[in-house]
DNA sequence: CTGAAAGCGCTAACAA
DNA sequence: TTGTTAGCGCTTTCAG
């Protein structure tokens, strides 16, 4: 590879001038030394080390990514948006699979902070974001995905996030709707908020509908496995259990669609129907709900919006003041498929289904 | 972030001795120095720089990986386990989701290039390979997965590859062998060689029974969208058409378990049902499929073996000599699940089914 | 056993 | 309008 250098000689100018062209500072430039420079640049093959700029300059073009794993179609799907929507600014994506573990996250951390780069998107975050702060520290900007700002945190941390309590309640209530009375909602244990708070949203539409009596959260386990094939694993053996419990669910929300295929499939092999026996709805809009058997209802995330703005807010900067900003998407909209219907010998109770409102961007 | 200079200082002793600690030179070096040294390190939280180092050796710890899209959830799971692999070995992996554009993938290179990249794995590569050479050319080890080495090829890309044309055959030998007379391969168009070899292990395998007369290669057309979710749907609408069909066939071979999953969800659409109507097998060996319902038989791959060979050869720098370097893997795997069964009155051929061989690794 | 000096490829004042 | 100079943070001979 040829040095700027190079082209300065070959062009008979010095290498601040090679320079300037290269950073549309040719304004004021003679047009002859300007075409001389581009040729040069033509004939050698030239392309500016990114990895001198950066030591001169300071800015990387990376964006880091942590993520749970890529082997989960769902953040696959979240990480290319993210890094179309980077790539349009000019920025690269530095794809981090953390696997949810906190020591591995601060581990890119540090490598991330080594390799000069200074903004972080970090998706499915855990509720305790201490190290998150200790980056923002060091002068990264950091943007979370998936968790809300919550009393007590240090400002340094942005957060864009969909409202998942409000997801899991359109997911509940649209059981409720087909007349579902015992309910339950599959869940793997883990550390992130917005599992906690699609729990509450589910507690919510209970309540709501009164059913607190007959319906419950079971708790399937953690996820052992490195990469997130697992979760669909636990929610079948989860499912095969409760398929043989004598007062079972008639209705089922899982914590999002690849827990809620795992679900069908262990329930099949049970020997039940979905959604005949029981139904079953999911969250996240996974394209591969589409093409299950039965298709599974779900609530869809407006994923493209929410990888914009994370970028957005990444590139931009931290935010000053010393509230850490928030927006949180509430546009979540139902999908109807096949996998939920009334309950054996019961009538459905209405027929209007809950529309999201409309995307609602409040920074606070 | 303090520098090296900085632990200096704080230590009482030059750079140099401070970077011959850093880089494991301190065998001969008196205790008392080292120790004062580390701890000046500690008490700053000083990491080293990679970006000046690496402007100053030429090395880049990083492997960039081309790639369709990890939206895709096979090649985000591939995307995994070399990033595992690669993490062992001290390398990041950088992801360029390329959507098999050969205009992207020419940009991503130029973009490594710019970075300093020295080694890329390209997977799923285009059958045209020479935007790869050019990469080679310019001093880039590059290895790719899923492509053979052809005459004509020249030096400088090496390639690590399942046997497609074998996985096929064992794919379609196994529709077969449940007595299966009328076959179709079903497969999205494009220019990727493992397409064009699975397309010919299936002729094989048709050949061998004498089916010629009654099978048949559709091709569904090209996936137009980013992203790879596309595949799914294009294998659903193709077996909506051929579902209507007056010589439909009995049994489908899938280009993917993707494809496959879709073929299902088109043929149930159309009050077909798998097994009994029509029989469906995918290859690769994706979790989701364990998940699907029925349950997809598939012909796994060696991805775990194959993402270690491909992160070792591309580490290990471009290999000598005029032939490009190959590595086959041949040890795929027939996965019995529940979409094959026998036809309609027709009589099982045979129990056995083929099983794949030991890994065989041949470099030539 | 440790330090001084040079330079990787680039940019950004400042001079000319 | 273009060139000179200095230096980003690190490694690496080569002296001391």
């Amino acid at each position: 590879m040829s040095t700027i250098h190079d082209v300065a000689r070959h062009a008979g100018v010095s290498a601040s001038t090679v320079s300037n062209v290269l950073n549309g500072r040719a304004g004021q430039m003679r047009p002859e030394t300007l075409e001389r420079v581009r040729a040069a640049i033509a004939e050698l093959k030239y392309g500016p080390s990114t990895v001198a700029r950066q030591l001169k300059t300071g800015h990387s073009s990376f964006i880091g990514l942590l993520i749970p794993s890529i082997a989960n179609p769902m953040f696959g799907y979240i990480a290319c948006e993210i890094e179309r929507h980077a790539l349009q600014h000019g920025y690269r994506v530095l794809i981090c699979n953390a696997y949810r573990d906190r020591d591995k996250e601060a581990a890119f951390f540090q490598d991330l902070l080594a390799h000069g780069v200074r903004s972080a998107i970090v998706v499915s975050s855990l509720e305790d974001e201490r190290h998150l702060e200790l980056a923002a520290e060091r002068g990264m900007t950091v943007v979370s995905y998936d968790r809300r700002a919550v009393p007590g945190d240090r400002p340094g941390v942005d957060h864009v996030t969909v409202d998942s309590v409000l997801a899991a309640r359109m997911a509940t209530r649209h059981l409720i709707e087909h007349g579902h009375r015992h309910l339950a909602f599959v869940t793997v244990s883990g550390v992130t908020m917005s599992r906690k708070d699609k729990i509450q949203g589910f507690w919510q539409a209970v309540d709501e509908a009164g059913l607190r009596a007959t319906s419950r959260v079971v708790d399937a386990g953690p996820v052992h496995q490195y990469g997130d094939s697992a979760i669909g694993e636990i929610g079948a053996s989860c499912a095969r259990q409760l398929s043989g419990e004598p007062d079972r669910p008639t209705g089922i929300v899982a914590l999002n669609d690849l827990m809620a295929l795992g679900v069908m499939a262990g329930l099949h092999e049970s020997g039940l129907r979905v959604p005949q026996d029981v139904s079953v709805i999911g969250m996240d809009g996974l394209f591969l709900s589409a093409m299950s058997n039965p298709g599974l209802s779900t609530i869809e995330f407006p994923v493209t919006a929410m990888a914009a703005a994370l970028v957005d807010r990444v590139i931009g900067g931290a935010t000053p003041g010393d509230q850490p900003a928030e927006t949180v998407f509430t546009d979540v909209r139902l999908i109807e498929r096949e996998s939920v219907a009334a309950p054996r010998g019961a009538r459905r109770k209405s027929a209007a289904s809950p529309r999201g409102a409309a995307a609602k961007s409040n920074t606070k």
